[in-house]
RNA sequence: GGCGGCGUGGCCGAGUGGUUAGGCAGGGGCCUGCAAAGCCCCGUACUCCGGUUCGAAUCCGGACGCCGCCUCCA
């Protein structure tokens, strides 16, 4: 039974899922409206392993994740740039996609477009004007936190501290600073939709509450997301189910940070790194080690160190899979379980990676164990134990697999002028001329080529 | 001001009352024509000060330092 830290009582919870051998999960999707980030990517990647691992145990997994295509920020950059909201909605939708496909992120089961569920956000209005938990004023139709006893519940704070807290510059006529916009009256030249409290647009956090109850059901199990969405949003999508007496989520989920050096990386610091960069310079699965690396909930520090460091780490998962020409484990996407016939090693690997994640996803934990099985595979290889040496590469192939970490021997098309080089330094080995070996190694080299020498003669790979 | 997190060996990073985390880098060795890959061995770390305990990096108290949330933010 998986257990995870619900952010909603401070405390590690079992996963309690609404119906038996399945799991619903929602996850606030991007607003779209410039390019996917670092921390972008972080989001995606924990909550994928967290998906592909509960996928691979066995259960039914429900991942919705929303795009917000209606908001301030999409509207300012269309005026800025004179086009459509549409437009820059789609061309960042597409960038976001693109980026997360690239990092082997699976794409959700279901991705709902705030701009399609205005009615469902209308008729959740009306209905909280109805239950007097929504007032209008005249720039739109706010929320009333009073109205929801335990407001405050995610924030971790009572209602009274938030308020003391509050730095929002708030209009004198709210009747609570902490009062959030459920509904935007419309401003000329700005999207909007007709509603009978006025035409204007929907506020972001009655956008999430309605796709994640359409879509996953009242009492859904786990909802997730960043840190920074924990307080308001996460608690203000939560409290307008309660003033409606919809169950909501089941549990919590917040991961951590990407750190840039000693700051948290992010818009408004203006200190991000676009995954396009990233990906430009490394390998996608070397970002996923190392977001995997730390534990979701910890700050994870992205330099040009830690990145350098996993890329090594990779390359020693992938020199396994060219030792025993591991066939690729992702082939058709998810990795579903395959462990319930494994014997010996791999079956007690299989259980400690699993405690491991069964306790909040203690991928850093995990990873360490398929580290050892690493060395002890290849320990096994080297006394000449084939078998069992086979079977615990093929055990850490699956399971990293099942964490979206796929394994690859390298497919680099060889071109003729290579292959003869390759002959040549064979023939000269055969002979015995060693510094002519040595010459054609160090040609190969020059060409980029890492060159290895095996039983079977001389390998070539892209270095 | 309120709330929360963190401080682990050269670097990254788990753990959390007694037992090797793991990775990267470094040193030594084996293998190899030499390399590469791989294997073996090695460093014996937990911010500081008190306390609890047979025993604390791990619990409690305090100090110092760092970070975050309370405003848009993954």
């Amino acid at each position: 039974m998986l257990r995870l830290y619900d952010s909603a009582h401070g405390e590690l919870r079992a996963l309690r899922a609404r119906d038996d051998g399945k799991l619903s999960i929602y996850l606030c999707g991007p607003t779209v409206y410039d390019v996917p980030h670092l921390g972008h990517g972080r989001h995606a990647l924990v909550w994928d392993v967290l998906r592909r691992w509960c996928t691979f145990t066995g259960l039914e997994v429900r991942f919705v994740s929303n795009i917000t295509d209606v908001d301030d920020k999409i509207i300012n950059r269309a005026a800025k740039e004179h086009v459509s909201e549409r437009e820059i909605a789609t061309r960042y939708e597409e960038a976001w996609f693109a980026a997360l496909d690239r990092l082997g992120v699976a794409r959700p089961s279901a991705v709902p477009h705030a701009t399609h569920y205005v009615d469902e956000m209308v008729t959740l209005i009306e209905d909280l004007l109805a239950r007097g938990a929504a007032y209008p004023l005249d720039d739109g139709v706010y929320f009333d936190v009073t109205k929801v006893p335990d407001y405050g519940l995610l924030a971790g704070q009572a209602l009274e501290s938030l308020r003391a807290g509050a730095r929002v510059e708030s209009r004198d006529d709210k009747r609570s600073p902490l009062d959030f916009a459920l509904w935007k009256f419309a401003k000329p030249g700005e999207p909007s939709w007709m509603a009978n409290f006025g035409p204007g647009r929907p506020g972001w956090h009655t956008e999430c509450v309605v796709m994640a109850l359409d879509l996953l059901g009242e009492d859904f199990d786990l909802h997730c997301g960043g840190l920074d969405l924990q307080f308001p949003h996460h608690e203000n999508e939560r409290a307008q189910a309660v003033a409606l007496g919809r169950p909501f989520a089941r549990h919590w989920a917040h991961h951590g940070w990407v750190m840039s050096g000693e700051e948290k990386m992010s818009k408004s610091l203006g200190n991000f790194t676009t995954l396009d960069e990233l990906l430009a310079e490394h390998d996608p699965r070397a970002y996923r080690l190392l977001v995997l690396r730390s534990h979701y909930r910890s700050p994870v520090d992205v330099t040009p160190e830690t990145l350098a460091d996993a890329e090594r780490a990779l390359a020693r998962l992938d020199a396994l899979a060219r030792r025993f020409a591991l066939a690729p484990s992702l082939r058709d996407g998810m990795v579903v379980a395959s462990a319930r016939a494994w014997r010996g090693d791999a079956a007690a690997l299989y259980d400690a990676v699993r405690a491991d994640l069964d306790e909040d996803l203690n991928c850093p934990a995990a990873l360490a164990k398929l580290f050892d099985a690493l060395s002890s595979a290849n320990a096994r290889a080297d006394r000449g134990e084939e078998g069992p040496a086979r079977e615990l590469a093929e055990a850490i192939n699956v399971l990293a697999g099942a964490l979206g970490l796929e394994l690859l021997v390298s497919n680099d098309e060889i071109d003729p002028a290579t292959t003869k080089l390759v002959r040549a330094r064979d023939k000269a080995r055969a002979k015995k001329e060693w510094s002519r070996a040595d010459e054609l190694r160090a040609e190969l080299e020059a060409l980029g080529w890492t060159v290895e020498d095996s039983s079977a003669g001389t390998v070539v790979r892209r270095a």
